[in-house]
DNA sequence: CGGGATGGCGTAAACGTTTACGCAACGTAA
DNA sequence: TTACGTTGCGTAAACGTTTACGCCATCCCG
């Protein structure tokens, strides 16, 4: 059984008060006691009670980042750039995990609430409906948003990835690369997310003055899965140029679709992804995608939350550019029809 | 300000007592009183303080995963696992990532005995240092070690893979693809799991009886770039004709050497990983592996937890088997080595 | 109509800490 | 010497719950 403040000063025949003093490095101790105290409390395997500590202090030293899919390598890279901030700033990390579940989540912010965590760092769109069910003003402060955009109205804190800029990138690229006949594999229809990287490649497609258009809009999860469906119901009407898949989760299982289909990927259908998670790199033929800054992402957030728990309300509002890396799913589809008409000209 | 119990029972001019036992389903209160109580609850947006909770019924409602690397995807599987396990029996996850750090270690199981937590599953390897860091009688019964042995003389209860048989499974299958010299790219020469991989290995070539041997053994840590290094190191004395690689990290650290020595994986050499992680089957060339049973795994270390927080101490050690999954990265060199021949004797 | 159950509620102790306050003893300066 | 600050410690309240216990009605059965 776990030693108690208690037990320690009753060995010592003093008060619970000098032990806990002897013991946090308070004043108001002597040198002596001090060390008589620290030795006890090795000898009886003392740990302090979070519980107790919390309940009176009213401090946690547990900071907590809620992600909508641990298997969706993108979130624990992201935990890993807070969890690296948080340490900086002396506490450490929690993880919850949702599996996009409402429940999971509401029973995440109530975790705040509850004051089990000293902050949250929440990674998925949050609803008007969870917040109904949660205390907003006791909640806000004390969370911050990242990747995600907050609602309207609500005076949530945020740290936000551009992501039409992301989609413009592709759109610009894809232009680039020769494609003319675009579609578009998204997530969740009414993700946010989803919507700026559509919104972002129709603007890109646009200020490219290509011939390019949009030709398919889908909608489904952020899986794999909803990325093999998507294609399937898109290959039944037509074969795009390129694909821009709102996510590399999405991308992949488009790949999977493709090349069922006899389809080469880069060479007949030119493919992007977004999140650049280290699996794209490693396909069969690497994948373009669009790296967000996560390091930045998780310092920020962490700085953000600091700010709030220590009365600073200003809440600086932050969004991060994306950059887009280029890889054969696009390079390879640009040489044969960008470059390849040049080469016939040179001829 | 989060409202408490007692405000509520201010409110309504009953005591604390009432109140908590409305909001706890508890019997001794009437129908109507607990409606009331309900109401002004929800209207005040109280939420119990778990901490005050804990502190007095020493129940707590979370119980945590340790992994020590949440980059691996084969631990957010086995979170996920783990999860859906926790979720059946009431319970939610929290998950720690120690990035093979032993003070987070350490500082994860302090979480324990400080009773943050009811209960951890560590996934990764517990030496006698971190051992002699924590209380063991108060740390043990509450703590199960998934998918790593437990330290000899400690009591300590776990679910195990039998890695041996993994490696031995590999071992097998590479003598039958036809391979004769075979390298071994371990983990972390500590690492018991690294250690009874290659053990099985061994075992494995024996009893196939072919002319195979092991003609390498390197260390390092479980990354990609460890991979990549120990591959270096092992191509500078000879190109052997399969690699068994500990990790699917170090495989991908493997083969990014091999491509880059224009080696190709699957004809030039077999190459093999373990963990069965989802990257191995999309890359250019899909990596045989072992997979583990994660989802097994995970329920059985709830369940085990489980049985250890209800008193029955009897610390029922559990080994489950993983099993092969052969793809082109072995595939292709049987059919180069071992049919070819075939196919000229039958010319 | 009296008796013991029973249901509904309040009182208060307990969980393990932190911390404001009080009180001696001791030293130091006038 | 007096007066006063300082040091070292104890007392006790507080944090927000749960829960054992006791009390007063009410009800049912004989």
């Amino acid at each position: 059984m776990a030693a108690t403040i208690k037990q320690i000063a009753g060995r010592l025949n003093v008060s619970v008060a000098t032990v806990s003093r002897a013991l946090n490095d308070l004043p108001g101790v002597g040198e002596k006691m001090r060390r008589k105290v620290r030795r006890t409390a090795a000898e009886l395997g003392y740990v302090p009670d979070f519980h107790a500590r919390a309940l009176v202090s009213g401090k946690v030293p547990f900071l907590g980042l809620v992600v909508p899919d641990i298997t969706n390598s993108f979130f624990p890279a992201l935990a890993l750039a807070v969890e690296e901030a948080a340490a900086a700033s002396g506490q450490s990390l929690i993880l919850l995990n949702t599996n996009w579940r409402r429940d999971r989540l509401a029973q995440a912010l109530e975790l705040l609430s509850s004051r089990r965590v000293s902050g949250l760092i929440v990674a998925e769109p949050l609803d008007a409906a969870i917040l109904d069910s949660v205390d907003l003003e006791t909640v806000s402060n004390g969370l911050v948003l990242a990747g995600v955009e907050a609602p309207g109205g609500t005076g949530l804190c945020s740290v936000m990835v551009d992501d039409r800029d992301g989609g413009m990138q592709v759109g610009r690229h894809l232009v680039e690369c020769g494609a003319h006949r675009i579609a578009f594999v998204g997530g969740p229809s009414e993700s946010p997310n989803s919507r700026d990287r559509l919104e972002g490649l129709t603007i890109g497609l646009g200020i490219s003055g290509g011939a390019a258009a949009i030709v398919s809009v889908t909608d489904g999860a952020w899986t794999e899965e909803s990325g093999y469906r998507q294609a399937d119901r898109l290959l039944r009407d037509m074969v795009p140029d390129a694909i821009f898949a709102a996510n590399d989760l999405l991308a992949i299982g488009v790949m999977r679709r493709l090349v069922e289909s006899g389809i080469a990927v880069g060479r007949g259908v030119a493919l992007a992804g977004y999140d650049d998670t280290h699996v794209v790199s490693l396909t069969s033929v690497p994948i373009t995608s669009v790296a967000q800054p996560t390091a930045q992402v998780g310092s920020l957030a962490v700085k953000l939350l600091g700010q709030m728990l220590s009365g600073d309300s200003g809440c600086g509002d932050a969004v991060l550019k994306p950059s887009l890396v280029a890889r054969s799913s696009t390079l390879e589809f640009s040489n044969l029809h960008v470059l390849a008409p040049r080469d016939a000209q040179g001829a």
